[in-house]
Formats: C-alpha cells, structure tokens, sequence
DNA sequence: ATACTTAGTTTGATTAATCAAAGTATATTG
DNA sequence: CAATATACTTTGATTAATCAAACTAAGTAT
C-alpha cells in the first residue's frame, strides 16, 4: 500500500503535468507543490523512482510511469468526487473544500468511493469546473484557453477555475466567476496587463494577467 | 495536533473504561486493543502521560484526563456519526463499516463534521445501537445487561451489539439479531454455557456464552 | 570566457511509531 | 514459601518523512 504521502507526490506530479500539458515536471514543481524542501523532494522522488512509480531525469525532471499515472488519476478521482460531495451534499462554501478534501482523498476506501460516485450521480466535474477521472482513470480534456487569450470584444463561458486558495475562489464568488457563466470581455489592452469584463448585467470590472490565467473559458 | 495514533489511543483507552465501567484501564487492554506489541503500548503511553493526556499507574493502568477524555469521545462521536453515514446514506452494510470509519475519523474536519451531523438528522446511536457522544463530549449510559444474564422465559429488547468483527455481524444480522429487536429467552442451563432464543417467529437457536455477552439487552 | 545566479543534489540529523528480545515485578499455585 | 506463570517494562534497532546547510551543475550575463 503506497502511503499517503506517495499519493500526495504522484498526484501533484499529474496536476502539474496536465496544468502544464507536458509528461516531464522539473522538480522545482514538485518541491514547490508539496511545501517541501527541494532536498526533501529529491530524496523522496529517488525512492518512488526506485518502486516504479516514476522516472526520475536528474536534473531534469520527472514523469510518471503508467502505474503512477494510474494511482495518480485514480487520486484527482478521489479528490474531486469528494470536492463535489462536501459542496452538493453537505453543503460547504467551495473556497473551503480543497484542504478537506485533501485530507480524506487518502481515508476513502474504493468502495465507499464507488458508493459515494453512484449517491452523487456519477458527475462528470467538480465544484471547480474540473473534470472528474472516471474509474478506468479517463480524464476529459480540459479547456487550454484561459481569459488572457480572449479578443475585445468576445464573449465566453466559464470552463474551469484553476486555483485552490480559498481567497481566490471567495473573490471569483463575489464576482460571479465560475462555471458555467457567460462572460463578455469589454476591453483588453495587451499593454496595461489588464482585462475588463462583464457578467451578465453586473457592473464590469478588472482582472490582471495573473488572476485571468485562472479562469479557463470555451467560445 | 494529536497524530492519528495518539487519537487512537485516547478512543481505545475510553472505549474500554465505557466497557468496563472502569476508568482505569491496564495496558494489555491497549496494547491488545490497538494490536501493538505490549513494549510499543508502555513507550506510547508514557509518551501520552508526559503530554497530559493521561496518568500513568506502572504495572496498573492508565486513566484518561480531562483534557484526554474530551479528545478521546471527539472521536467516538466522529466514528459513530461516520458509520451512521456509512450505513444510511451510502448503504453500506453495517458488517464493513467499523474498518471504514476508523480511517475517515482522523481526516474529517470539525466542520464537515457538524455539516454531516445535521445532514444525518442529529442521530443518536450508531447501526450497531451505541449511542453517539454530543458535540459537548456527553454520552448516553448505554445498558449494562447482557443476554447472559437473562432468565429462562423473559423477553428483551436488543440494545446493542458490542463487538466490531465483521463475521459476527453478519452472523448477528442472519439471525436478525439487531437493536431493537425483541427477543424471547426459550432455555438458560447456566451450567451447559448455552442459551437459547428466538426472535419473532424464526426457529429458535442457541448462543454459547462468548457471544451472548455482546448482546447488550433492555428489559 | 569568467563570474554570478538559480536549480537541483548530498549529507547528517531529527521525530514518530513500531518490533523483538531481554529483563523485572506481581500474582498464582502446588 | 518457593517455583512458575503472567503482565508489564526496558533496550536497541528499524522505517518513513522531513529539515538545514553544504555542495555542484547548468545556464545567464557582462
């Protein structure tokens, strides 16, 4: 049985690599992604590369290896069901969800899984927006385009949010940032580092580069 | 943070002083109980001593402190609440949910906690019939006669099954040996070690003594 | 190219939890 | 009461995960 921080490392690999859509993640990632010293990250990374979870390029980066890969999805599965199931069913804000579910991603046995899949049924995304493995661990591709890229003038919605701070999301709330959501984009001037948008009839306002990267949209 | 293991201690210790009616409770119970080897339990216990959680007698016992009793029916209610969830949401049977529960207890945060709590309807007792300590750590007195003592011809009502072991549960449910049920005292030979039941109209049927005490009944 | 910066690796130490095996009280029993 | 058995404690070792700090390779800039 692979211990919880094996699932922690594996899984952060994957997100990594999906976020950055590239198999090889440079270790900096993964020390930075799991808060650990980058000694730390080596250390162990030599070890899952030693139980076949992975390749380890020194110096280079990792990738995983289609039995990673598998506990890997097998893990956002996890995570993102029950991300769903706090939010639907019991109720929680969304901003609050990614640090419980981080914590019982790894309590959850297969089969209060399946059981917990079969009560919420068998949603196909998370609160998030992000698409949700299904048991063979096929994962939907998810939307490349994020705000930044969208012209003056267009209008899209919402596919995704990708970030779990709890600020951020409790900022995207107020706004009405998240999935689903139809929005316009008013101005965009490459230049000001800016992007002004509208959400339905509210007032419009401003985003950075680094908050509209965030939100992941479809024409 | 307590660690998962101390957790386990605190709930072990208390759930042994519940069944004993005793709050000081020897090592071999907690070493059996966690299934550690006895040297494991006394380097522990003195390690849990020295954080207050409890008092140490050498080669007597140990009894929880206030603080370690608080802590302790914490996790009896997130356990008991957890595989009342198990068992009438999820629908799991009632002879699986202890090993399940036992893990998801240390990862469920006090908020979800409370959110499933509500969810549940405030339930007070488990499927197994043990009641469920209050937010404030109060916990019902649960009965104290077991079918062992019960005379020849008497009818009782189940209160509670004591004991986690699947195979007896799916015994017990076979037999439909469950809390509430009523049951009729047929024959008590004390000296055969031997009682037997019936329950409803079944055909009636016989318990050795080992396992008649884990039937909690009520009058 | 030489110096500097950044990313990554090594080394040595620490903490929590555990076991096996040896040792020591206490209780039981002839 | 002495011998034995039972319950408990001590000791020495191991494993997983981590850090800080020293080190090294690779890339960047003057």
């Amino acid at each position: 049985m692979p211990t919880s921080t094996v699932e922690n490392y594996l899984k952060q690999i994957l997100v990594v690599s999906l976020e950055t859509n590239c198999p090889e993640v440079p270790m900096g990632k993964v020390a930075q992604g799991l808060c650990v010293t980058s000694g730390t990250a080596t250390t162990m990374i030599k070890n899952l590369a030693g139980n076949g979870w992975l390749n380890y390029y020194p110096r280079r980066g990792v990738r995983l290896t289609r039995k990673g890969k598998k506990l890997a999805m097998n893990m956002l599965r996890r995570h993102r069901l029950l991300e769903t199931f706090l939010v639907e069913t019991l109720g929680l804000d969304w901003s609050e969800i990614h640090q419980e579910a981080e914590e019982l991603e790894h309590a959850i046995s297969e089969k209060v899984l399946e059981k917990l899949d079969e009560f919420l049924g068998r949603p196909r995304q998370d609160p998030h927006g992000h698409p949700i493995p299904t048991r063979g661990g096929v994962i939907r591709r998810t939307s490349t385009q994020s705000l930044v890229s969208c012209k003056e003038g267009s209008k899209v919605i919402i596919d995704s949010i990708v970030d779990q701070e709890s600020d951020f999301l409790k900022f995207a709330r107020t706004k009405q940032l998240f999935p689903g959501q139809e929005v316009r984009i008013l101005n965009h001037e490459k230049q000001a580092d800016a992007i002004t948008l509208q959400v339905g009839r509210e007032a419009p306002f401003s985003l950075g580069s680094r908050s509209s990267e965030k939100i992941l949209v479809q024409a």
